[in-house]
DNA sequence: GAAATGTTTTAAGCATATCTTAAGAGTCAG
DNA sequence: CTGACTCTTAAGATATGCTTAAAACATTTC
């Protein structure tokens, strides 16, 4: 994992930079902003950790070409200030979190590791009338009574609920869910839809999944 | 919370246990290297404040045998040295953090604070039906009956606790656990989960610890 | 430094849950 | 009414997890 490094007092910089390497991340450091901006956009980091106040161009505005250039980096800001203003510029720039001088540095590896997650900003969990379906942990609620689901009929649902309210066509399912990426005629959406059903004790009345005949299945509120 | 500062210029430990009892901490003091090692030892304090030269025994030799000893309480170097080499030391040697004098007492305030954080919430005792695991004295109790776990049986079932309620996903576990944070294919973990169950005597009626097919494991009352 | 003890990991056979197929029953649209 | 599409069910194929034993590795003891 490469971690960039803009911070312009020499002290917190080696602080920052023996830690991190200890715990085994390559780090790069910059002093000024302009230098920190040209590295930031010639590779590729999986953090930035960027001071607030810069000598050459402000922790801020460095931030805000970094995100205009297209770079999804995350980027932590470092700050010593405090009001609710200036949190506010930072996430405005396009910061992914920010963390109060002084920190400690287990609270900084945290913050590190919340971002470097993979899908940190992903959504999460799903609903569907009484239906919640929670895609981190893995389970299913009815009204609070969970639901067991296999592998499969969880992949169908998510995949269900990822595109709410729009008709999801067979082929669009076998290739999402399945992995198939040919022609292939097949039986086993219809035996899962039917699995799910059963499961989330949908009935004629609460037919949350509806078949649209001759092109797939929808998901929708009713 | 308890406070031990080990100095030995008697104007800036005066000046320091006055301020800090106004604050309400606990103060203890020591005004050389032996002594300060020796309440370090055998008291449990939430944080160390460690002047860097000290008659006896110095600063970091202070913090080294603590950290030796396995005691993780943060301690914050007092300095009035500033290069990069000392600090480097002195975080090498377990320091938490350092400042350097002439300090204000606000500055200290915040990052005894600051250091007093994130272990303040930290749960430390985690139920499960009639299992009850310490994980501050690294033992497993049932029924009050003491369990002997090894290592990494200990791991496990500490973080499914830390996650009780929660899926638990073999990826997760293999990271967290193990710490391998590559694509591992291996069996480890059933093993270990069937250790688990027979040491802690879950049987089919009492399956504190389920497993989810496909996915991993989850540990919560029944 | 070797032996003894304890822990962690690997691997293989077995049991069982899950997935897929296929076939007959049911439903809808023209 | 008829043909195309979907639903339902059950049985065979596959994948996953459980259990065990032994190998690899670590730690303690003499």
């Amino acid at each position: 994992m490469r971690i960039l490094i803009i911070e312009d007092e020499p002290g917190i910089l080696n602080f920052l930079r023996q830690g991190l390497e200890e715990e085994s991340y390559s780090v790069d450091t910059a002093t000024n902003g302009l230098d920190g901006l040209e590295m930031a956009l010639a590779e590729a980091y999986d953090v930035v950790l960027l001071d607030w106040m810069l000598p050459g161009k402000s922790g801020v505005e460095v931030c805000r070409e970094i995100r205009r250039a297209g770079i999804k980096t995350p980027i932590i800001f470092l700050t010593a200030r405090d009001t609710v203003q200036d949190t506010v510029f930072g996430l405005q720039a396009g910061a992914n979190d920010y963390i109060k001088k002084p920190f400690s540095f287990e609270e900084l590896l945290e913050r590190i590791k919340v971002q470097l997650r993979p899908h940190s900003g992903e959504q999460v969990e799903f609903r569907l009338g009484p239906i919640v379906v929670d895609t981190q942990s893995h389970q299913v609620f009815r009204d609070s009574q969970e639901i067991k689901l296999t592998q499969k009929e969880f992949g169908l649902l998510e995949f269900l609920l990822r595109n709410k309210g729009k008709v999801c066509r067979r082929t669009r399912i076998i290739e999402s869910v399945w992995d198939i990426h040919f022609e292939y005629n097949t039986g086993v959406i219809d035996v899962y839809i039917n699995s799910l059903r059963k499961k989330l004790g949908l009935t004629k009345e609460e037919d949350y999944i509806q078949t649209i005949r001759g092109v797939g299945y929808i998901a929708k509120e009713i």
